[in-house]
DNA sequence: ATGAAAGCGCTAACAG
DNA sequence: CTGTTAGCGCTTTCAT
C-alpha cells in the first residue's frame, strides 16, 4: 500500500553503502565521515526519507504516544484539559490517542485496556462517575505503565495526581454566598466516590461553619451518578417545595447550576437576590450576558498541562531512577459578575 | 522495560511447538488440529497474551488508527465531532489520535505531517481559518492517503466530504428574520477562503432577494480569519453607529453572536425586539435562560460519525476497488426559543 | 498437521 | 570508518 515509503535501504543501494552506515549517517554518528554524512543527509533530504515511526517503535518499545482517558470531551473542561494535555505533548515530540468514557464504568475499563494494548507509553486518567471499582487501573499501574490521574483521581493508587483544590474552591463559592447574606444553602452533590465531590461537601460545610450556620441535611441533595438536567430540576422543585425553603444553592456541576437557575426562574424568583446560585464549573457561564450565576472556574488547560507534563517525565526517567509521585493541586478562581454582587 | 509482555514465542516454547503454529492456532487457521488449537487457546488465555499491535502493524503496514486534524477542540461543535468520529472509530477497532491546529495554518502543516509520520491509515480534516494553501493536504492526498473533510471542507481536492448545508441553513435563519418582522438585516461574515461562509453569504443574500429585500453591502462586515469577541463587539458597535442601523444581525459563529448580543445589550437596546439576532452555531446557546439568539444549530456528532465511517471505508477498500469521493451534506436544525419569537 | 525461514524497517553489538 | 549480523513480534510462503 504505502510501499512507496523511502527507507534507509533504498538511499543505502542508492549510494552503494549499508544500510547501517546510512542509519548512523542520519543521526550523526561520529564514526561516520562527513564526506559520507554529506551525502546521506542530502540524498534523504531530496528523496524526503521519513523514518517509519512504526519500525521504531517494535525496536525500542517506545511508541512516543500517550493514551488520555477522558469521561466527556464535550464538556468544556474536558476539552480545554485536552488542549493543554496536547500543548505539552506535542511539545516533548509524542501523539496524544483520546479514549472517551462517556462516563460509564465499563466503557472505561475497555478503553485503558485498549489503550494499553495500543502500547502507549503513559496514560492519563480521569475516572467516570460511575466508577468504584480500581482494578482494571491498579492491574495498568502494578504492571509498570506510567500513569498520572487528572481531576477524578484514585486515592488508592500511588501514583501522581493533579487535582483542583475543590476544598477551598467549595469554602470560597461557600463564604461568598454567605457574605451576599445567604443563610440556607443548599448543596447539590456530585457523587461521593470521587473524591472531589467529598472535598466539596466538606468545604461547603467548614464555611458554613466557620461563619456560625448550621448545617441542614436536610439541604443536602444527591444527584448520585447522572448529571442530567433534568434530575437537577427536579432536586431544585423538591427544595423549592420544602416549608422552609433554601435561600442560595450550591451547585456541583454546571447542568446542575443550569437546571437550578432554569426551575428557580420558573418560580418566577430572581437570580440573585431571592435566591443566590453558585456553580462549580468553568463552562461559558463566565461569558453570559445574564450573569447571575457565581462561577468556580477551574483551570483546564493548566491542569492538562501539568498532567502530560508529569506523565512524560515519568516515561523518560531512567530504569533504575526512582520518580516519587507527585499530587499537584491547582487553586480555582472565584468568578463574580457585578451583577450577582447584590441582596 | 515492558520485556514482561507475553509474546508467541513464549507460548510456543511452554507448549513446545513452534511460533508458527501458535499464530495459525490463534486465527483458527483450518489446518491445526482442534487438540492443538484448544491448547493454545488456554495458555493464551490463561497467560492474558495480547498481540502485540506494533509487530502487526510493521508487518501488515496498518495501524488501525486515524488521524484527526481539528481546528480548535474547546469549541462545542468540534468536540461533538470528534465525539462522533471517535464513537466509528472505536467501534470499527481504530484509535484516534488527535491533532488541535488552534486555527493555526503553520500548525495545520506540522499536524498533517506528524500524523502522516505516525503512518496513520488515514486522516479527518477540518482547515483552520487561515488555511489559503492546500499544498500539504494535496500532496499527502497524491500520495494516496485515505482522507476526509469535515466541515471545513477544501474544493480543490477530490476526496469524500461531509458539511453542513450552510446555504440552506443560513437561508431559513435570514427567512425566520424576516418573518419576525425584520428588515436589515446585518451580516457578520466569516473569512471567505472557507467555502462554508461563502455558502452562508450566498443563503443569506438569496433569502433576502426572495423576499424583495435590497442587499446592502453596507451591512456585510466581515470579520476575517479571526474569531474573537472584541472583534465582533467592534463591528457591532459599528453597525449600531451607522445612520440607517440594522435591525437584526446575523452572526456566523457563535463568538460573533455573543459579542453582538452582549454590545446591543450595553446600547439598552431589547433583543429581540429592538434587534433581532441569529446565531450560527451550536454550543450552549440553546440551553441558555434568557434565550434571546435563535440558533442555527449543526449535527456536530453526525457529521463526526459520518466522517470517519467514509473514511473507513475507504481504509478498507480492496487495493484495486476504486472508491468513488462521496460528499454527504447535513441538515441543519433552526432552534428558535419561544421568547424569541416577537417584534 | 506442523516447522523453518524470511522479512516488515530499523539499530546496535561485533567485526574488521 | 564501514559492513555484517541479529533481532524487536508477528505472519506467511515453502517445505516436509
Amino acid at each position: 500500500m504505502k510501499s512507496n515509503q523511502i527507507t534507509i535501504k533504498d538511499i543505502a543501494r542508492e549510494l552503494d553503502i549499508s544500510p547501517s552506515t546510512v542509519s548512523r549517517a542520519l543521526k550523526d554518528h561520529p564514526d561516520i565521515s562527513p564526506k559520507t554524512k554529506k551525502q546521506v543527509r542530502e540524498l534523504a533530504e531530496k528523496l524526503n526519507y521519513q523514518p517509519n515511526s512504526i519500525a521504531l517503535s517494535l525496536r525500542s518499545s517506545k511508541t512516543n504516544t500517550i493514551g488520555v482517558v477522558i469521561p466527556q470531551i464535550e464538556h468544556f473542561f474536558f476539552s480545554t484539559v485536552i488542549s493543554g494535555i496536547e500543548d505539552v505533548a506535542y511539545a516533548a515530540g509524542y501523539s496524544v490517542i483520546v479514549a472517551q468514557s462517556n462516563e460509564s464504568y465499563e466503557r472505561e475499563v475497555m478503553d485503558t485496556q485498549a489503550l494499553f494494548n495500543n502500547r502507549v507509553d503513559g496514560i492519563l486518567v480521569s475516572m467516570s462517575r460511575e466508577t468504584t471499582d480500581y482494578k482494571h487501573l491498579e492491574s495498568l499501574h502494578t504492571r509498570g505503565i506510567p500513569m498520572v490521574f487528572y481531576d477524578r483521581v484514585c486515592d488508592s493508587i500511588n501514583c501522581s495526581k493533579v487535582v483542583v483544590d475543590d476544598f477551598d474552591g467549595s469554602y470560597q463559592a461557600t463564604k461568598h454566598l454567605i457574605e451576599q447574606g445567604y443563610k440556607r444553602i443548599a448543596h447539590l452533590a456530585g457523587p461521593y466516590s470521587l473524591t472531589m465531590f467529598r472535598q466539596r461537601l466538606e468545604g461547603y460545610k467548614k464555611a458554613l461553619e466557620d461563619h456560625g450556620l448550621p448545617i441542614d441535611e436536610n439541604l443536602i441533595l444527591q444527584e448520585n451518578a447522572s448529571n442530567d438536567e433534568t434530575l437537577a430540576k427536579e432536586l431544585t422543585k423538591e427544595l423549592m417545595a420544602m416549608k422552609n425553603r433554601p435561600d442560595a444553592i450550591f451547585a456541583n456541576t454546571d447542568i446542575a447550576a443550569l437546571g437550578a437557575m432554569i426551575t428557580i426562574k420558573e418560580y418566577g424568583l430572581k437570580i440573585p437576590g431571592d435566591i443566590g446560585i453558585v456553580g462549580f464549573s468553568n463552562w461559558r457561564f463566565t461569558a453570559l450576558t445574564e450573569p447571575t450565576i457565581t462561577t468556580v472556574s477551574q483551570p483546564g488547560f493548566e491542569m492538562g498541562q501539568e498532567a502530560a507534563h508529569l506523565l512524560i517525565r515519568e516515561i523518560e526517567a531512567k530504569k533504575d531512577q526512582v520518580i516519587e509521585p507527585e499530587t499537584k493541586i491547582l487553586k480555582t478562581e472565584l468568578v463574580v459578575r457585578k451583577s450577582s454582587v447584590l441582596k
